[in-house]
Order: C-alpha cells, then structure tokens, then sequence
DNA sequence: ATATAAAGATACAGATCTGAACCTTTTATC
DNA sequence: GATAAAAGGTTCAGATCTGTATCTTTATAT
C-alpha cells in the first residue's frame, strides 16, 4: 500500500468498525487486523486511540454535510424545497444496510462527559449541521430561521434515532412529512420587489407572470 | 443493608452509572464499589454483566412507562391532550441534572447486533412506548392512530437525541409545539353518538349538557 | 545507488476487565 | 440459640486492551 494512503485506509477501517460495533467495543489490535496495517505503523500515524477516534470524526463530519449540501444542491435549486430534499438525503444514509444509528450521537453516548473531545466533536457536528438547515431556512426566507433549522434537525435526529433500532428507512419518509406539513405553515417575509434577488428567483417559475 | 434490597440497590447504581458513563466504560469493579457491595454478592445476584444490564433495562422499562402513564394521568383526562401531555414528562425527564441521552438508545448504540439481548431490550422498550402513544391516538379518535404514534415517538427520540448534545430541556418544548401543530391538522374519527362511550365521554366537562 | 524515513512483524509492559475461588462474618429462620 | 443461607473481603486466573520497544524490510528521494 502506498504510504499516503494508509492514513485515509486506517480512517476508513476504524470509522466502519466504529459504526458497526461502536467505540469501546472496538479494539486497535482488530483495526489493525481488518485493514492490515502494522501496529507500528498506525501508532505513527496517531498518538492515540482517542486520536484516531476524533480524526475519524472530523473526516465523516466533513464528508458527511459536503454530501448532504451537493445531494441537495443537485435535486432542486428551490431553497424551500432543499430544506425538504435533506430528509431524502436522510432517507438514502438510511437504506444503507450498515446504517446502525448516527456515529456522532453515538459518540456522545460512549463519551458522556461533555469536556471530552469527543463529546465535543459530536456536539460541533450537530452545530454545523444545524447551521446548514439555518442557511436554507434563511434562503427560503422563514422570518425565524434559527427555528425553522432546530425544527429540521430535531426531525432529522428523530428519524435516525428511530431508524437505528426499527432497522427501517421509513422514519426519514416520515420526518419529510412531518417537515412538509410545519413548513407549510411556518411564517415566512414578505417577498422583497426588488429584481434579480436570488432568494426570491430561486426556484420559481419559468414564466414568473401567470402566463 | 438488608438482603433484600441489595439487588434494587445494586440496580440503581449500576443504572446511574451506566447512564453517566456508559456501559463498556461501566466496570463491575465501579459498581461494586459505588454500592459497596461485595464482588461476591452482585455475582450471586446477576450471573453476568450483561444479566446486569438486562435487569437494570427491565426495571428502567418498567419505571418509564408506569411514571409516564401516572404523570400522564393525573394531568389530564383528555385524550388528545394527554398525548400533548407526554412531552411535559418528556421535558420533566430532560431537565434532570442527569440526563445523558436515552439510554436505551444508548444501550442499543453499544450493542449493535440485533440480535444482542440488550439490543433487543431497547427494541422492545421502543415498542411498548409506542403502543402506548397508539393508545392514546386510539383514544383520541385519530383516524390513523399507527401513524399518530410514530410520529409521536420520532418527536420524542428527537428531542432526547438533540437534548443529548445540546444539554438544553427546549427541545422537549419544541416537540410539543411541534406535535400539537400536527394533531391539530390531522384527521380524526367522527364522534360516535352511543352514549356512554369511553372514548367519547372521558376527559368531558363534569356537566355534559352546556349547564 | 545510497541515505532516510516509514512500514511490517512481533513481543512485551502495565493496566483493566470479567468472573471464579476461598474463607470469614453477618443475618435470618427454625 | 443453632443452623443455613447470604454478604463481606480478598485473591487470583485468564483474557483483553492500549501503547512501547525492537528489529527487519520496503519504499522514497536525492
């Protein structure tokens, strides 16, 4: 294996052993095993376990919200329809048979205490997440977008909470719903008259004027 | 300490240490020591560690649904308002100093495997509070009570997972906002005019005929 | 091609974990 | 009060876990 990779090889392995088994169940002798990498050798690469652990995070962290925003960049340039198209993001992480509930709460649940770095990982990525949702709430032109991405999130957490013990994708179609319904209803600005504002062109009509 | 109540004592510390700290960071050592119980005694009492966990699920389960069911209860007598209800003691449960998660989502979290009996333990707990929210969407006259409940239960595993990280009690509130928006617009069975219908009669005003 | 750095392979130290063994002391029951 | 069962206290076996040490082999860079 060339030397570049192994790094990205051994983030792999522990993030896959990680979901399947979690985090104190795993062992460095069986990370080690399953991507056949010297112990030596992965020890070069991180000082320690709790190491290996947060650099695994950060790159899911990472993978996981470029996926989501170019999944749903790609399926529609309605910013009110993103919001909804995250829970068909949702539902896809979901059909993954090895989807065994989010690597991030169940990091926080292996590491309770919130000071340590993991915890604190966790917590960061559910910030970011949420900021996320914030930005096309924004977009869509809620008039209280902070809320409108709680509400979002606290769907998206529900659905992968209740998808991790039913072992079913239904809860994100579910959630979709949810979310569909509370938008519908959600307050939002008054749309502003002046031309060639994004938030306010995005997604509409290709004949704006009744035709 | 009287023979008796060593096996609940030993159940209740090994349920705060497994809630604070988790289970595999959980020692029998740690919980011997926490109850100052002998080593001998709690493995006269659970022949394994995972017996532990299995007892100490098996009481949380029980306690969980009974307290949620009285707290329910004495709140209301309507139907409808008693699944509102439900996420006031979910907010009572979240405001515990202690709260760490749900830690049935955690157990399951730990022990991936379905087939792992604590796995199943969490599954089974997850059935059993959703029969009840089926109950009372039954009750409710919702014409679809399956689905009332499911919904119901993913705003709860919501709102537990958010609360989880963000170690704030609003996300309870949120749920219940959010759920009574979605019981306000969903369909519900017409009053049946029999008299004496429980499921007409329970929660109604002391004097029925507009006094 | 040679020097340098990294990977492989393995053994080991030290801690920790579960569960059993052993004996003494306390408690409950007749 | 005698007897039996359970609790206390401690030690230990065996496994496992993290991280280090040591040495050999391979790859890379000049």
């Amino acid at each position: 294996m060339r030397r570049s990779e192994i790094r990205d090889h051994l983030l792999d392995t522990a993030l896959q052993l990680f979901n399947e088994r979690g985090y104190h169940a795993t062992g460095i002798d069986l990370i080690i095993a399953e991507s056949g990498v010297a112990k030596t050798t992965l020890y070069r690469h991180f000082e320690t376990k709790e190491d290996l652990i947060l650099a695994a995070l950060a790159r899911r962290d990472e993978e996981d919200r470029v996926e989501m925003r170019s999944f749903v960049d790609q399926r529609t340039s309605d910013s009110f329809e993103r919001l909804l198209a995250t829970f068909d993001f949702l539902e896809e992480s979901l059909k993954d048979k090895k989807f065994r509930g989010c690597i991030f709460v169940s990091a926080a649940g292996e590491h309770k205490d919130p000071a340590n770095p993991v915890f604190r990982a966790a917590e960061m990525h559910k910030r970011l997440t949420v900021a996320y949702f914030e930005e096309l709430a924004h977009a869509a032109r809620f008039a209280d977008p902070k809320r409108i991405a709680e509400e979002i999130n606290l769907l998206h957490e529900g659905a992968m909470a209740v998808a991790q013990i039913s072992r079913s994708y239904e809860p994100a179609r579910q959630a979709k719903h949810l979310a569909g319904q509370l938008l519908a209803v959600a307050k939002r600005m008054e749309p502003v008259a002046s031309r060639g504002d994004p938030a306010q062109t995005a997604g509409m009509p290709v004949t704006p004027f009744g035709a």
